[in-house]
DNA sequence: GCAAAATATAATATAATGTTATAATAATAT
DNA sequence: ATATTATTATAACATTATATTATATTTTGC
């Protein structure tokens, strides 16, 4: 009787029958012949046991065993469609999750733009987005907690893979300073100036003192912070000035902050993380592509 | 790309290298050959547009395109096996749903036991049973409400099938009664007696009161009721004495009620009824049968 | 680098699914 | 009722999906 797998053509065909009260009705819907329909219901009923439509002046009313059935039956279909245009989505690079970890600094800077332009062609597309400290952003790494991380003062680490950017950085000072008559800043420049920098132990910190000491030029050290955005809030209020990465420093242009180069030339060196042991999906690596696209116009030329 | 349908048996095996971490084991679990599965894995990948699954160490991990679809393809593998199974169910009369309208008597007596052994040997059966008067059981066989009906009094509808039965019925008394060193009892036994009896419009009281008038016998109406439950709970109380199918009789044996034949012989005449335009379903004719025969016993020989 | 294991490919058989042509059946009109 | 028409079933056959076995190619672990 039902030694026969059900089959999901068959199953198309019984709910098509079921819609359109007809066989022939149905095949034209599903875009086949009548016998085909024929055949498949047949086959159906053979495996099922059961009769699946009773005839009442010409029109196939399912059955009431078919009828227990529909429910099941619909799911299933509706499902299968689903599947499919899920997969069509993903292979548009139009669904999928991707979990980013960033620098905090990040999280509420240069990536929610990125992140909007790129979610708003990509429906199906959702993130997390976790801004912490570097330390745990490799641990994340290592951890395939995440797909993609946004870092600094990376060394590197056999888990992970990454594609370091250098980021040109700028000294930033309020608009009315007279700084603003200089194309290019240097420490002799700074030396009567307090600065505002990042943490003492930071690489960053090490190249911007060595520049002054090179030069010779006092280094007034007035306040120290962990990010360039809150270094750049900071000079904003007259605090003070800083050395800070350009694509921190164009955010602030329109709340009464200016900047100038800043020479010696420093790096800010960014690291694009993600885990090695795992294959990102393609959305991430597209979103990847995009993101250091995005950073493209603020790297130090070689 | 992606002209080909997903197929089910594509999915299937996806899910089972998934869980199964290679190929190889894969096609063990699904009792087919390694290239079998490694070719619906191909077929599958092709279609899709996006690889399925990352080598490591040996492990086949599936990607995240694939992680991400994973729970909707388990929900319609899944959906898929419940219809199989629910299908053989169905096939075995073990699944499905009947609709039952009946006098109210046999709702809460006859009905309950029968339905309870039914039930049991059939897990995936549920059953709506509705108690009513017998104008509102014709007219819900009328409009397919419901798929079998039990009620008296009917006297034939286009619409409906009926099964019509006689069942016997007889004098209940209370058990003390001095009735009961009697064999049968006569309509002139009952001259002296207070009578509990249906309503003077059924057919049942036409038949009772023509034999008593048959018989010379008077009538000593005391109460009209509308079921023969009713009236054995009364004669329980000592109120009186009645007619009743001896099939409401037996169930107040034990709660000090006796019972004699009744001459001449008065059938109760039952209908088993169902919408004629619908089909019904396998358990509902089991059903059906399964009740008829349970009043076998208590029918009038032919 | 080599042996073992796992996977992919090729050639081919069988079952599923489609086709067209035609017979059988049910519904409707004369 | 009988003829007409619409619908469904069946037969013969083509194509595609799914399996097989045999064999080549990778991958993994030492």
């Amino acid at each position: 009787m039902d030694r026969g797998k059900l089959r999901l053509r068959q199953l198309e065909a019984l709910m098509a029958v079921s819609d359109h009260g007809s066989i022939t009705n149905a095949a034209t819907e599903l875009g086949i012949s009548q016998p085909a329909v024929s055949r498949l219901l047949s086959d159906l009923g053979d495996s099922l046991g059961f009769s699946l439509f009773d005839r009442k002046k010409g029109q196939m009313i399912p059955s009431q065993e078919v009828r227990f059935l529909q429910p099941d039956i619909r799911r299933v279909l509706e499902l299968m469609r689903q599947i499919s245009d899920v997969s069509q989505e993903i292979t548009k690079r139009r669904a999928g999750h991707i979990r980013i970890a960033c620098l905090p600094g990040f999280a509420t800077n240069h990536l929610p733009e990125i992140v909007a332009a790129f979610l708003k062609e990509r429906p199906g597309v959702s993130m997390t987005i976790e801004p912490d400290r570097p330390e745990r952003i490799l641990e994340w790494m290592i951890g395939e907690q995440y797909d993609f991380g946004i870092t600094d003062g990376f060394a590197g680490h056999p888990a992970v893979e990454s594609t370091n950017l250098e980021i040109r950085t700028v000294c930033v000072f309020p608009a009315g300073h007279p700084f603003n008559s200089l194309d290019v800043i240097t420490p002799a420049d700074m030396a009567t100036e307090n600065i505002i920098h990042t943490r003492r132990d930071s690489e960053f910190f090490s190249q911007l003192s060595k520049a002054f000491q090179t030069e010779n030029a006092t280094f007034n050290s007035l306040l120290e912070i962990r990010q360039f955005t809150a270094a750049c809030e900071l000079v904003c209020q007259g605090t003070g000035i800083a050395v800070v990465s350009e694509l921190d420093a164009v955010k602030y242009t329109n709340q009464g902050l200016d900047f100038r180069p800043f020479a010696p030339t420093l790096p800010h060196r960014l690291s694009l993380v993600r885990p090695i042991t795992q294959q990102p999906s393609m959305v991430t690596l597209e979103f990847m592509e995009l993101f250091a696209d995005s950073l493209q116009s603020f790297l130090i030329e070689t």
